[in-house]
DNA sequence: AATAAATTTAGAACGATTCTAATAAAACTT
DNA sequence: AAGTTTTATTAGAATCGTTCTAAATTTATT
Protein backbone atom coordinates (compact mmCIF):
# COMPACT_ATOMS: atom_id res chain seq x y z
CA UNK A 1 0.00 0.00 0.00
CA UNK A 2 2.49 2.70 -1.30
CA UNK A 3 -0.33 5.53 -1.37
CA UNK A 4 -1.67 4.56 2.33
CA UNK A 5 2.06 4.88 3.71
CA UNK A 6 2.77 8.37 1.87
CA UNK A 7 -0.62 9.59 3.11
CA UNK A 8 0.75 8.71 6.18
CA UNK A 9 3.95 10.41 5.93
CA UNK A 10 1.10 13.77 5.57
CA UNK A 11 -0.43 13.27 8.61
CA UNK A 12 2.09 12.92 11.13
CA UNK A 13 3.73 15.72 9.12
CA UNK A 14 1.02 17.99 9.42
CA UNK A 15 0.59 16.45 13.01
CA UNK A 16 4.37 17.22 13.59
CA UNK A 17 3.85 20.58 12.92
CA UNK A 18 1.08 20.86 15.66
CA UNK A 19 -1.93 20.84 13.35
CA UNK A 20 -4.96 18.82 13.55
CA UNK A 21 -4.84 16.78 10.17
CA UNK A 22 -7.87 18.47 8.52
CA UNK A 23 -8.96 17.07 5.12
CA UNK A 24 -8.26 21.06 3.88
CA UNK A 25 -4.46 20.76 5.36
CA UNK A 26 -3.72 17.22 4.06
CA UNK A 27 -4.84 17.82 0.81
CA UNK A 28 -2.86 21.04 0.73
CA UNK A 29 0.49 19.62 2.55
CA UNK A 30 0.01 17.09 -0.05
CA UNK A 31 -0.17 18.93 -2.97
CA UNK A 32 3.29 21.17 -1.20
CA UNK A 33 5.44 17.90 -0.23
CA UNK A 34 5.12 15.16 -2.33
CA UNK A 35 6.46 16.17 -5.15
CA UNK A 36 10.03 18.08 -5.83
CA UNK A 37 10.90 21.49 -4.25
CA UNK A 38 8.31 24.02 -5.26
CA UNK A 39 7.81 27.54 -5.36
CA UNK A 40 4.15 28.64 -5.13
CA UNK A 41 1.76 31.83 -4.20
CA UNK A 42 -1.63 30.98 -2.28
CA UNK A 43 -3.79 31.67 -5.38
CA UNK A 44 -1.86 28.94 -7.29
CA UNK A 45 -1.96 26.31 -4.53
CA UNK A 46 -5.95 27.52 -4.10
CA UNK A 47 -6.35 27.47 -8.05
CA UNK A 48 -4.59 23.96 -7.85
CA UNK A 49 -6.19 22.49 -5.25
CA UNK A 50 -9.20 23.51 -6.75
CA UNK A 51 -8.48 22.03 -10.19
CA UNK A 52 -7.86 18.78 -8.46
CA UNK A 53 -11.28 18.51 -6.86
CA UNK A 54 -9.79 19.06 -3.26
CA UNK A 55 -12.48 22.26 -2.79
CA UNK A 56 -10.50 24.39 0.12
CA UNK A 57 -10.68 28.52 0.35
CA UNK A 58 -8.80 30.68 -0.22
CA UNK A 59 -8.28 31.93 3.60
CA UNK A 60 -7.48 28.36 4.50
CA UNK A 61 -4.72 28.27 1.99
CA UNK A 62 -3.22 31.39 3.23
CA UNK A 63 -3.86 30.16 7.04
CA UNK A 64 -2.35 27.26 6.18
CA UNK A 65 0.10 28.80 4.39
CA UNK A 66 1.53 31.06 7.51
CA UNK A 67 0.88 28.08 10.07
CA UNK A 68 3.80 25.65 7.74
CA UNK A 69 5.91 28.44 7.39
CA UNK A 70 5.75 28.92 11.24
CA UNK A 71 5.96 25.56 12.10
CA UNK A 72 9.25 25.91 9.36
CA UNK A 73 7.94 23.51 6.70
CA UNK A 74 8.18 26.40 4.52
CA UNK A 75 9.91 29.25 3.59
CA UNK A 76 7.97 32.60 2.53
CA UNK A 77 10.34 34.82 -0.08
CA UNK A 78 9.70 37.97 -1.42
CA UNK A 79 11.29 38.34 -4.53
CA UNK A 80 8.24 40.30 -6.16
CA UNK A 81 5.96 43.21 -4.50
CA UNK A 82 2.91 42.43 -3.86
CA UNK A 83 2.89 38.47 -3.62
CA UNK A 84 4.10 36.00 -1.44
CA UNK A 85 6.06 33.18 -2.98
CA UNK A 86 6.54 29.73 -0.58
CA UNK A 87 8.91 27.25 -0.95
CA UNK A 88 8.98 24.24 0.11
CA UNK A 89 12.88 23.78 -0.16
CA UNK A 90 13.76 25.30 3.80
CA UNK A 91 17.58 24.52 3.53
CA UNK A 92 20.29 26.98 3.39
CA UNK A 93 19.57 28.15 -0.93
CA UNK A 94 19.28 31.16 -2.82
CA UNK A 95 17.24 31.85 -5.77
CA UNK A 96 17.74 32.49 -9.55
CA UNK A 97 14.29 34.84 -10.92
CA UNK A 98 13.34 34.75 -14.05
CA UNK A 99 11.45 38.49 -14.79
CA UNK A 100 9.78 37.54 -17.54
CA UNK A 101 8.06 34.44 -16.94
CA UNK A 102 7.86 34.98 -13.30
CA UNK A 103 9.76 31.51 -12.40
CA UNK A 104 11.81 30.43 -9.71
CA UNK A 105 15.12 28.20 -9.30
CA UNK A 106 16.86 27.19 -6.59
CA UNK A 107 20.75 28.21 -6.34
CA UNK A 108 22.98 26.20 -3.89
CA UNK A 109 24.22 28.12 -1.12
CA UNK A 110 27.69 27.15 -2.37
CA UNK A 111 27.57 29.67 -5.14
CA UNK A 112 27.90 32.87 -2.82
CA UNK A 113 30.28 33.87 -0.50
CA UNK A 114 29.32 36.56 2.38
CA UNK A 115 32.42 38.11 3.45
CA UNK A 116 32.66 40.88 6.12
CA UNK A 117 29.35 42.27 7.25
CA UNK A 118 29.04 45.75 8.58
CA UNK A 119 28.86 45.88 12.20
CA UNK A 120 25.54 44.87 13.63
CA UNK A 121 23.88 46.82 16.35
CA UNK A 122 24.18 45.42 20.04
CA UNK A 123 21.89 42.85 20.39
CA UNK A 124 21.03 42.35 16.76
CA UNK A 125 21.51 39.13 14.82
CA UNK A 126 21.22 37.65 11.42
CA UNK A 127 17.91 36.09 10.89
CA UNK A 128 18.39 35.57 7.34
CA UNK A 129 20.50 36.11 4.13
CA UNK A 130 17.82 36.47 1.03
CA UNK A 131 20.18 36.21 -2.43
CA UNK A 132 18.11 36.87 -5.33
CA UNK A 133 19.67 36.74 -9.21
CA UNK A 134 17.29 38.53 -10.96
CA UNK A 135 17.40 37.13 -14.67
CA UNK A 136 15.67 38.81 -17.84
CA UNK A 137 15.14 37.10 -21.50
CA UNK A 138 14.58 33.40 -21.47
CA UNK A 139 12.47 31.52 -18.91
CA UNK A 140 10.90 27.76 -18.31
CA UNK A 141 13.87 27.00 -21.31
CA UNK A 142 16.78 24.77 -20.20
CA UNK B 1 23.55 81.65 -5.47
CA UNK B 2 23.57 78.54 -3.62
CA UNK B 3 19.48 77.31 -3.06
CA UNK B 4 19.34 78.34 -6.91
CA UNK B 5 22.18 76.41 -8.42
CA UNK B 6 20.73 73.63 -6.71
CA UNK B 7 17.34 74.29 -8.12
CA UNK B 8 18.93 74.41 -11.57
CA UNK B 9 20.81 70.71 -10.69
CA UNK B 10 17.65 69.10 -10.19
CA UNK B 11 15.91 70.86 -13.28
CA UNK B 12 18.51 69.37 -15.09
CA UNK B 13 18.47 65.79 -13.38
CA UNK B 14 14.79 65.74 -14.27
CA UNK B 15 15.35 67.05 -17.73
CA UNK B 16 18.17 64.33 -18.40
CA UNK B 17 16.22 61.86 -17.48
CA UNK B 18 13.83 63.10 -20.40
CA UNK B 19 10.70 64.75 -18.10
CA UNK B 20 9.41 67.53 -18.02
CA UNK B 21 10.37 69.50 -15.04
CA UNK B 22 7.36 70.52 -13.31
CA UNK B 23 6.77 71.43 -10.18
CA UNK B 24 5.56 68.19 -8.73
CA UNK B 25 8.71 66.67 -10.00
CA UNK B 26 10.94 69.06 -9.15
CA UNK B 27 10.10 69.05 -5.22
CA UNK B 28 9.72 65.35 -5.16
CA UNK B 29 13.16 65.20 -6.86
CA UNK B 30 14.21 67.96 -4.19
CA UNK B 31 13.36 65.71 -1.52
CA UNK B 32 14.91 62.40 -2.76
CA UNK B 33 18.25 63.63 -4.05
CA UNK B 34 19.25 67.00 -1.81
CA UNK B 35 20.15 64.73 1.37
CA UNK B 36 22.66 62.07 1.45
CA UNK B 37 21.03 58.38 0.58
CA UNK B 38 17.36 57.30 1.29
CA UNK B 39 15.36 54.34 1.46
CA UNK B 40 11.85 55.30 1.15
CA UNK B 41 8.38 54.27 0.26
CA UNK B 42 5.58 56.11 -1.76
CA UNK B 43 3.07 56.84 0.87
CA UNK B 44 6.28 58.17 3.17
CA UNK B 45 7.43 60.06 0.32
CA UNK B 46 3.84 61.70 -0.34
CA UNK B 47 3.22 62.30 3.68
CA UNK B 48 7.10 64.27 4.06
CA UNK B 49 5.64 66.37 0.64
CA UNK B 50 2.50 66.98 1.95
CA UNK B 51 4.24 67.99 5.57
CA UNK B 52 6.89 70.61 4.23
CA UNK B 53 3.88 72.25 2.36
CA UNK B 54 4.47 70.94 -1.46
CA UNK B 55 1.42 69.48 -2.25
CA UNK B 56 0.93 66.64 -4.78
CA UNK B 57 -1.27 63.93 -5.21
CA UNK B 58 -0.16 60.19 -4.45
CA UNK B 59 -0.65 59.18 -7.73
CA UNK B 60 1.87 61.88 -9.02
CA UNK B 61 4.29 60.26 -6.12
CA UNK B 62 4.08 56.86 -8.26
CA UNK B 63 3.88 57.82 -11.38
CA UNK B 64 7.22 60.08 -10.83
CA UNK B 65 9.24 56.97 -8.57
CA UNK B 66 8.10 54.98 -11.65
CA UNK B 67 9.43 57.61 -13.92
CA UNK B 68 12.46 57.95 -11.94
CA UNK B 69 13.44 54.17 -11.41
CA UNK B 70 12.72 53.70 -15.12
CA UNK B 71 15.16 56.97 -15.76
CA UNK B 72 17.79 55.39 -13.62
CA UNK B 73 17.42 57.95 -10.92
CA UNK B 74 16.23 55.70 -8.42
CA UNK B 75 16.72 51.43 -7.51
CA UNK B 76 13.24 49.44 -6.80
CA UNK B 77 13.76 47.38 -3.38
CA UNK B 78 11.66 44.40 -2.35
CA UNK B 79 12.38 44.04 0.80
CA UNK B 80 8.86 43.35 2.19
CA UNK B 81 5.87 41.91 0.29
CA UNK B 82 3.34 44.44 -0.19
CA UNK B 83 5.44 47.68 0.62
CA UNK B 84 7.82 48.84 -2.62
CA UNK B 85 10.94 50.79 -1.30
CA UNK B 86 13.34 53.00 -3.65
CA UNK B 87 16.63 53.64 -3.23
CA UNK B 88 18.13 56.85 -4.13
CA UNK B 89 21.21 55.16 -4.40
CA UNK B 90 21.50 53.37 -7.57
CA UNK B 91 25.22 52.33 -7.25
CA UNK B 92 26.17 48.52 -6.88
CA UNK B 93 25.56 47.41 -3.14
CA UNK B 94 23.02 45.54 -0.96
CA UNK B 95 21.17 46.28 2.17
CA UNK B 96 20.54 45.57 5.49
CA UNK B 97 17.11 45.18 6.98
CA UNK B 98 15.78 45.59 9.79
CA UNK B 99 12.96 43.33 10.58
CA UNK B 100 11.70 44.67 13.90
CA UNK B 101 11.74 48.66 12.68
CA UNK B 102 11.44 48.31 8.56
CA UNK B 103 14.82 50.41 8.80
CA UNK B 104 16.74 49.55 5.61
CA UNK B 105 20.62 49.86 5.62
CA UNK B 106 23.23 49.93 3.09
CA UNK B 107 25.77 47.85 2.71
CA UNK B 108 29.11 47.99 0.44
CA UNK B 109 29.22 45.62 -2.33
CA UNK B 110 32.88 44.95 -1.36
CA UNK B 111 31.49 42.57 1.66
CA UNK B 112 29.87 39.76 -0.55
CA UNK B 113 31.12 37.78 -3.14
CA UNK B 114 28.84 35.55 -6.03
CA UNK B 115 31.07 32.37 -6.70
CA UNK B 116 29.84 30.39 -9.64
CA UNK B 117 26.35 30.90 -10.85
CA UNK B 118 24.30 28.06 -11.77
CA UNK B 119 24.09 27.95 -15.99
CA UNK B 120 21.56 30.35 -17.23
CA UNK B 121 19.71 29.47 -20.28
CA UNK B 122 20.20 30.65 -23.65
CA UNK B 123 19.93 34.41 -24.58
CA UNK B 124 19.52 34.97 -20.53
CA UNK B 125 21.39 37.59 -18.88
CA UNK B 126 21.78 38.61 -15.27
CA UNK B 127 20.05 42.33 -14.63
CA UNK B 128 20.37 42.46 -11.00
CA UNK B 129 21.57 40.63 -7.39
CA UNK B 130 19.82 41.53 -4.73
CA UNK B 131 21.28 41.00 -1.41
CA UNK B 132 19.26 41.44 1.66
CA UNK B 133 20.36 40.70 5.03
CA UNK B 134 17.32 40.33 7.31
CA UNK B 135 18.13 41.07 10.88
CA UNK B 136 16.31 40.85 14.00
CA UNK B 137 16.41 42.70 17.32
CA UNK B 138 17.92 46.30 17.51
CA UNK B 139 17.22 49.06 14.93
CA UNK B 140 18.29 52.42 14.45
CA UNK B 141 20.71 52.76 17.75
CA UNK B 142 23.88 52.24 16.37
C1' DA C 1 -23.12 11.01 22.87
C1' DA C 2 -22.13 15.47 24.85
C1' DT C 3 -18.98 19.13 25.38
C1' DA C 4 -15.10 21.85 24.47
C1' DA C 5 -11.63 23.46 21.41
C1' DA C 6 -9.89 24.32 16.98
C1' DT C 7 -10.82 24.91 11.99
C1' DT C 8 -13.07 26.40 7.91
C1' DT C 9 -15.74 29.52 5.43
C1' DA C 10 -17.98 33.37 2.71
C1' DG C 11 -17.78 37.64 2.37
C1' DA C 12 -16.50 42.12 4.21
C1' DA C 13 -12.57 44.98 5.02
C1' DC C 14 -8.01 46.45 4.18
C1' DG C 15 -3.72 48.65 2.46
C1' DA C 16 -0.91 49.40 -1.41
C1' DT C 17 -1.09 50.35 -5.99
C1' DT C 18 -3.06 51.35 -10.61
C1' DC C 19 -6.54 53.18 -13.57
C1' DT C 20 -9.79 56.67 -15.50
C1' DA C 21 -11.33 60.58 -17.49
C1' DA C 22 -11.38 65.39 -16.68
C1' DT C 23 -8.56 69.49 -15.75
C1' DA C 24 -4.34 71.97 -15.87
C1' DA C 25 0.25 73.04 -17.13
C1' DA C 26 4.21 72.96 -20.30
C1' DA C 27 6.20 73.24 -24.88
C1' DC C 28 5.72 74.59 -29.63
C1' DT C 29 4.03 77.56 -33.46
C1' DT C 30 2.89 81.44 -35.25
C1' DA D 1 1.97 86.38 -26.28
C1' DA D 2 -2.17 83.86 -28.18
C1' DG D 3 -3.43 79.57 -29.87
C1' DT D 4 -2.52 74.74 -30.41
C1' DT D 5 -0.70 70.37 -29.20
C1' DT D 6 1.34 67.46 -26.05
C1' DT D 7 2.20 65.93 -21.57
C1' DA D 8 1.23 65.92 -16.57
C1' DT D 9 -1.67 66.09 -12.56
C1' DT D 10 -5.63 64.98 -10.06
C1' DA D 11 -9.56 62.96 -7.27
C1' DG D 12 -11.74 59.28 -6.88
C1' DA D 13 -13.01 54.72 -8.48
C1' DA D 14 -11.18 50.26 -9.27
C1' DT D 15 -8.11 46.40 -8.55
C1' DC D 16 -5.08 43.20 -6.37
C1' DG D 17 -3.29 40.41 -2.86
C1' DT D 18 -4.12 39.61 1.75
C1' DT D 19 -6.32 39.67 6.38
C1' DC D 20 -10.29 39.91 9.28
C1' DT D 21 -14.90 38.57 11.15
C1' DA D 22 -18.35 36.02 12.97
C1' DA D 23 -21.04 32.02 12.03
C1' DA D 24 -21.08 27.15 10.82
C1' DT D 25 -18.52 22.85 10.87
C1' DT D 26 -15.17 19.55 12.23
C1' DT D 27 -12.05 17.38 15.42
C1' DA D 28 -10.71 16.06 19.95
C1' DT D 29 -11.94 15.14 24.74
C1' DT D 30 -14.95 13.65 28.49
Amino acid sequence: MRQAAVANDITELVRTAGLRPTRQRLSLAGLLFSGGGRHITAEQLHAESLGKGFSVSLATVYNTLHQFTTAGLLRELVVDSGRSYFDTNVSLHHHLFFEDSGELRDVSDNSVVIGDLPALPEGASVSRIDIIIRVKNGGSAD
